[in-house]
RNA sequence: UGGCCUAUGGUGUAACUGGCAACACGUCUGAUUUUGGUUCAGAAGAGUCUAGGUUCGAGCCCUAGUAGGCCAACCA
């Protein structure tokens, strides 16, 4: 058993303390409640993992139920979609619920809280209760129709069931508090008159419960101990309570356990957008191909695009779980991905951006088919034949006619290695009318086959190419993926619409030489081609033509050295030569009293010679610093001991520096002053 | 004129009230390498938003302030 002790997050340690408190195991149960109205997204993956995740640390079960209480806008496909993306993510779900199936229960407890004069029905337009409901900043004022009878209330609510009214005629709602500072509880309303056609219940009811009165109670009615959500239902929570009080006072026998709401905040990723209403936009406004579009944030869309569900569990159990508002980068998903795949995919060669090089001492109709290792993170993945002939392609990015030294590719003149195969070295090149390079030539070393453990085969070059003959390369195509937003955060921008940082350049075709192994290659395989990326073969393939999604490139070192277009610079600047005097006394004085006594020396010592470089005026700030930052007023004091000695007068402010620093207890600081 | 929530390296998350604030990503060195990948070794980067207070001792507790987020759908 490796026990491990991993910190607990603040969720985990609310269950723990309930836990502590008595609270049996066994009673512990989760939920994941998605509305059946669009695709899950990486964001949803935290709220999965996090319930999900919880049931599998506890052995509690989880439920799945459907929040569908809008058959305005909710589809089969969804609850389809939503279960298949689930369980590819490998969650088990208990129970499959929907809230549509509490619906009886949720009216009959509603006519017990008419009867109860907790609810009523009110009948004025969307518009007058919206006035009356205040502002955030503004208490509302009753209703007209706040305290009709319960007979009437009765009635009414009875009719609106039987469809006798027309759809935003009478609506029910809760009596509570029209002057609470929560604008939730300002008689929040519970039912409205709909004649939809409901996915599940068809047309059963014309009225259809409204999300705080439903989900609640759906937890209630599931039991459910612990009901996560995301940080936007925190104000709901006291309404959520007020439901369940109430309620519990109907059912306690039934029902015994009460739920306990509680709120994390969601998930944001950097260059992406989380809304289900503007993914949708994208997908209406045929800016992607649809839901499962590989660069869309769903879980459908990186699943097409070769994520895995083990990189993706890794990136929602690494960003962890919080309550304040975060943005993830995407490097760190990129990150996970990586690690994954490195482990499990093949490698194979494949040329993006070909040119040909023709290898002038090997003879024409040669072919050797030679050993290709499957993956060197893996001694059980095997190998495969690659065949090499006389003439190959290579990426055109492979070749400079000169290059520096810190160039390791080919270049005339200079040897690399061509994976798995020969070392060879450029000889010349051919070039057409317009300068464009169209074949290299190159001589290959005989002896210096890979793995033929000759002398010649194991001299260190700088380079390794990949490559494909000629003769037998296959075709593919190659969908190579860019950041679908040019903007770190394009929806936050309140002067901007978001689709103004649509990347135009998201999606680059490629017509790709591929080597022969890969025909085998079915939908869905993953590969790595050798120095480029991961890659997975598409649903769009055929069997004429194979198409590739790339997943996520290689780490590229290189790729940094040279100046890069992308707005992904490292932002910190290098500025520890500028730095002003007194800002690095302050620095060094920030970790002064930490250092143990030889650093303590040659910090002082420092700080001794920057002083001789400040003025009174850089130095005066410094007085007023907090009491408890004493390594800063030791600096201070220092530097301060210098600019008296270099003859500066006493002002009152030193005066006052010094009295102060001679009464604190930190010797330390105590003899930097004592002889002022 | 309001209510609620949050604030720790560039990013994300930790830290039993107590040893130089930990881990991951990212960044930078170096080594290894038939992938400029992987792996390995190392470095830089944080006075825990500010100011007070309680305490022998505060990232953590209290007060005030500042900044950011959420709240006015017959959506969820």
């Amino acid at each position: 058993m490796t026990e491990e002790t991993k910190s607990l997050n603040f969720i985990e340690h609310i269950i723990e303390e309930d836990l502590t408190n008595g609270m049996p195991k066994e009673q512990l149960r989760f939920r994941f409640p998605p509305e059946p109205n669009g695709y899950l997204h990486i964001g949803h993956t935290k709220a999965i993992g996090i319930s999900f995740g919880l049931g599998e640390k506890y052995g509690a079960p989880v439920n799945l139920r459907f929040d569908d209480t809008n058959p305005a806008k909710e589809e089969q496909e969804y609850v389809d979609a939503i279960k298949r993306d689930i369980a590819w993510l490998g969650y088990k779900w208990a129970n499959e619920c929907y809230s549509s199936d509490y619906f009886q229960q949720l009216y009959d407890w509603a006519v017990q809280m008419i009867k109860d004069g907790k609810a009523y029905v009110d009948s004025q337009s969307s518009e007058a209760m919206a006035t009356q409901k205040g502002t955030p900043t503004s208490v509302g004022t009753n209703s007209p129709y706040r305290n009709r009878s319960v007979e009437e209330n009765l009635d009414l609510f009875q009719r609106m069931k039987n469809g006798e009214f027309e759809a935003g005629t009478h609506v029910l709602r809760a009596k509570i508090d029209m002057e609470d500072p929560n604008m939730l509880m300002r008689d929040p309303i519970m039912y409205r008159i709909m004649y939809a056609h409901h996915h599940r219940t068809g047309n059963d009811w014309c009225i259809y419960p409204m999300y705080d009165w439903t989900h609640g109670e759906s937890d209630y009615i599931e039991q459910i101990s612990h009901s996560l959500c995301s940080l936007e239902f925190k104000p709901h929570r006291k309404l959520y309570d007020w439901f369940k009080d109430n309620v519990y006072q109907y059912s306690k026998n039934a029902y015994p356990l009460q739920p306990k709401q509680r709120e994390f905040a969601r998930l944001n990723l950097s260059y992406t957008i989380m809304s289900k209403r503007k993914l949708l936009q994208l997908v209406e406004e045929k800016v992607v191909s649809g839901w499962d579009d590989p660069r869309m944030p769903t879980i459908s869309g990186l699943r097409r695009r070769g994520y895995t569900p083990a990189a993706i569990r890794k990136f929602v159990e690494t960003v962890g779980v919080a309550k304040r508002e975060n943005v993830i980068d995407v490097s760190l998903l990129e990150f996970c991905i990586r690690e994954d795949l490195n482990k499990t995919a093949n490698r194979v060669m494949a040329v993006l951006d070909p040119v040909k090089l023709i290898i002038t001492n090997y003879p024409e109709d040669k072919v050797e088919w030679l050993e290709a290792e499957n993956n060197p993170e893996n001694a059980t993945a095997g190998s495969h034949k690659v065949p090499f002939s006389r003439e190959l392609y290579i990426e055109r990015e492979d070749f400079k006619e000169e290059a520096n030294s810190k160039y390791f590719r080919l270049s005339l003149g200079r040897e690399v290695r061509l994976k798995n195969a020969y070392i060879i070295k450029g000889e010349s090149v051919v070039k057409d009318q317009q300068g464009n390079i169209t074949e290299i030539h190159c001589s290959y070393d005989m002896d210096s086959l890979s793995g033929s453990g000759t002398e010649a085969s194991l001299r260190k070059v700088k380079g390794t190419l990949h490559w494909v003959s000629v003769a037998h390369a296959e075709k593919a195509e190659v969908r190579v993926y860019d950041r679908l937003f040019s903007d770190e955060a394009p929806d936050s921008h309140k002067d901007k619409d978001f689709m103004e940082f649509i990347n135009p350049n998201s999606l680059t075709i490629v017509h790709a030489f591929i080597e022969p192994y890969l025909k085998e290659a079915v939908v869905g395989d993953r590969f790595q081609f050798q120095r480029l990326g991961y890659f997975c073969v598409d649903e769009d393939s055929t069997d004429e033509k194979l198409i590739f999604n790339k997943t996520v490139g290689l780490r590229d070192t290189w790729a940094k050295q040279k100046p890069k277009p992308t707005q992904n610079q490292p932002k910190q600047s290098n500025n520890q030569h500028q730095r002003p005097p007194i800002e690095e006394i302050k620095q060094l004085g920030k970790k002064y009293t930490n250092l143990p006594e030889a650093k303590q020396e040659a910090a002082k010592k420092k700080i001794l010679e920057l002083a001789e470089k400040i003025s009174y005026a850089d130095l005066e700030p410094l007085f007023a610093t907090a009491t408890k930052k004493t390594g800063t007023r030791i600096a201070t004091a220092i530097s301060l001991a210098v600019l008296l000695k270099n003859g500066q007068e006493r002002t009152e402010a030193i005066q006052d520096f010094i009295e102060k620093a001679k009464e604190d207890k930190n010797d330390l600081l105590v003899n930097e002053v004592k002889n002022l």
